[in-house]
DNA sequence: ATCCTTATTGCGAACCATGTGCAATAGTTG
DNA sequence: CAACTATTGCACATGGTTCGCAATAAGGAT
């Protein structure tokens, strides 16, 4: 997915902020909070104003390329956008966050919309634990 | 579950703030903010302050006897707590949240312990959409 | 019931994440 | 290149949540 295209088409600039915090949230396969993502942002350009990340930031959930998830403490966490079927894994021991593919997330939408009447436009789990590395020693 | 009994088992005291928010909670079926329980307290007691509020929430999350979420807008949402088979149903129209029970965690729980050795400790399970009334008319 | 000890409070200020108004800047289109 | 205006940087506002500390009150002992 081409930042430039979904801008164009939207009829919006493509600036240096954009372009830089979209390099991030991209080429990082965390889950970054803004504060992160505005430091990451100024190893590369020291001009570049906190508020300008955060306006990037939602802006692209707006457009449906960035994702805003609420776990851990500081804040917000910003990824690519992905499919809802993605679940979070939070190790509580190491602080890593992996994604978890599967049917769970579908299978609950259906049975909520057919069983109850329930028409869900946005799902999400987040699951907090122990990975098998951590639980390993 | 009595309150006084918690609060004694960990030789706590039991207080005027601690028990007026306890009941607010118990007693209203919404997922409240702090600032609300707070406002409610204050109906009954002005000079209770909004600090002790924070502060008997954390203290009953972390006596596992509320649970804080984590959606809408204006800061965390608290309840008395439940298990994780009650999932969140947030309507983005008429902002009603209705718990929902099932087998679907206890299900992923199981799935995510035996085939990726991740032990789960909580799971947090929001889905956002239309609730049957709202998508009626 | 009263005294003592110390957990808990109220207060105010601090804090942190996030949003905003506005003049200056820089994309984009012709 | 020029012009139009979306977007920025700045500095400040905001809203939720925490903290330090002196004053207060819970609960056990006398």
């Amino acid at each position: 997915m081409h930042l430039e295209e979904v801008l164009a088409e939207n009829e919006l600039r493509v600036t240096r902020p954009r372009r830089l915090v979209w390099d991030i949230l991209r080429s990082s396969n965390d889950h970054l909070t803004a504060q992160a993502i505005a430091d990451a942002v100024h190893t590369q350009d020291a001009s570049i104003n906190v508020s300008s990340v955060y306006r990037a930031l939602t802006l692209f959930s707006e457009l449906g390329i960035a994702r805003e998830s609420k776990f851990g403490e500081d804040g917000s966490r910003w990824e690519p956008a992905h499919s809802d079927e993605m679940i979070h894994l939070v190790c509580e021991k190491c602080g890593t966050v992996d994604h978890h593919g599967g049917q769970v997330v579908t299978r609950l939408r259906d049975h909520l919309a057919s069983d109850h009447g329930f028409v869900s436009s946005n799902v999400n789990v987040v699951v907090n634990g122990t990975c098998s590395n951590c639980s390993a020693q």
